[in-house]
DNA sequence: TAATATAGTTAGGCAAGCCTAACTTTGCAA
DNA sequence: TTGCAAAGTTAGGCTTGCCTAACTATATTA
């Protein structure tokens, strides 16, 4: 079994990662450009370069200054994975909880990086288990919805 | 209306203030010391020394060098909102994912951290919820818990 | 009560991450 | 093609938060 050296990133790194990630969109067609990630994480773009140095000395993204901002193979996995806890918490807070979207959408920004594989599965199959199971014709997802509006 | 300076409290202060409110225990009768606190935080000792000149500053401890280490009243409230906040996420883990304990309490004390009010005590909710919602017989948890176990 | 062990503090250093200001490169328009 | 604006980088500085090593205070015990 060859060595498998696991990426251990910083929730600050994560977030730049993602930021490119979405940047570029599905397909990894377009390009990311310092701006558009600075101007995302309200960041400065100085900042951004420190990043981009660094994602690119773990082999995370492409990057010569001044050049392209594209993804390595290895940068796609490891953004998709953060993208991935993001949008089920994302989904969680909000299509469950009935969270405002707008701070379902800050927590879920923060949570991603504290919340390990363990509790984002279980999350994933309690959405699924509220939103299939069904009593009276409604899911258990709208009995929840009622329960929380008259309580709260 | 009095002025009200919002405690903003970085993620590791709220730490070292839970740690402090757990060691001095229930009623507030017993004492912190710094080598406990370094203990339980797994830091070293001169990192306690730094955090509790912080919080003495913000008037959340009450510290003098070599002394006794009591908390104030603004910090007892602020220690108790986090302690609750871990508490809610970790049972949440626990007893409505079935996460494995060690993993719940690690993943709670970071969460506390970054997840706000507003999804705390919905959670609450749902874990009202799933706990009351009686089917046949058995809380919605224990249905909950037949789904993962078949499909996990 | 004096020696020593334990607890606590101070000093200094390091890394992550952010910032602003100044500089360089690039690309577009006249 | 040159010149300027926008984009990007570099330099340097700040804060947080951690560390180790060395020092000081306290407490125990002989």
């Amino acid at each position: 079994m060859a060595i498998k050296t696991k990426t251990k990133l910083t929730a600050s790194l994560e977030d730049y990662l993602e930021a490119i990630f979405n940047l570029i969109g599905p397909g990894g067609f377009k390009v990311a450009r310092s701006k558009d990630i600075a101007e995302v994480l309200e960041v400065s773009q100085a900042s951004v370069t420190g990043a981009l140095r660094t994602l690119a000395e773990k082999k995370l993204v492409n990057y010569k200054p001044y050049g392209f901002i594209t993804m390595t193979p290895k940068g796609a996995v490891e953004a998709e994975k953060v993208a991935k806890r993001h949008e089920i918490l994302e989904s969680f807070f909000t299509d469950i909880l009935g969270i405002d979207p707008n701070i379902a959408q800050q927590a879920a920004c923060k949570a991603e990086h504290v919340l390990g594989q363990a509790v984002i599965v279980r999350l994933l199959e309690l959405m699924d288990f509220l939103r299939d199971y069904e009593k009276d014709g409604r899911s258990l997802t709208d009995e929840f919805r009622a329960f929380y509006e008259i309580k709260g």
